[in-house]
DNA sequence: TTCTTCTGGTACATGATATGAACGAGATGG
DNA sequence: CCATCTCGTTCATATCATGTACCAGAAGAA
């Protein structure tokens, strides 16, 4: 059975911005701030504000808790990472 | 289809060591090294060694990557997790 | 003994997090 | 028009967590 997005409860991913919707699945995937910089073409810093701002939003502590919120949530795919 | 844990290629969790592999689910869970210290009885020092090495022998870049893996090795599922 | 694992440590570099702030766009109410 | 309010985007500084590079002792197995 395909593995559906979780509808979840008060969709949690309306909070976030459209840039912050940019964001979250490049930290999912494992990038770190300045991959995610320089994809984007914004700073390192910048990158680093969208990250605090979407786990502050989503009420999660680290990176790591990020990237399973997106599995779970069908964001991003595991055969979307490269290792 | 069920995720099967993927066969991978020449074994490389047999390169972990017993206590490494304890400490690997920990850290896909999204556990700081504290809280891992805590959980095994062990200095948080200690338990960021081992992820260093963890690390190091998969070849990965940092603690997402370590989930990401571990969720592709199947060694840790998603409803394992608690956000 | 020799080897491996487990444990803890120091020292430093890099990455992540907390917090603040500047700026502009758009809405609102006077 | 003008003041103000909210929000999004951007960047910065300071502190904390993680990562890197070693070292070394204890315990057990080969």
């Amino acid at each position: 059975m395909a593995q559906l997005p979780s509808p979840h409860r008060p969709n949690l991913l309306d909070q976030l911005s459209p840039r912050e919707r940019e964001i979250l699945p490049l930290v999912a995937q494992g990038k770190d701030n300045r991959e995610i910089g320089s994809i984007l073409f914004i700073s390192e810093k910048t990158a680093k504000n969208y990250v605090t701002s979407i786990r502050k939003k989503l009420g999660l502590k680290n990176r790591t808790q990020i990237a399973l919120f997106a599995l779970k949530e069908g964001i991003i795919n595991l055969d979307d990472t490269i290792d």
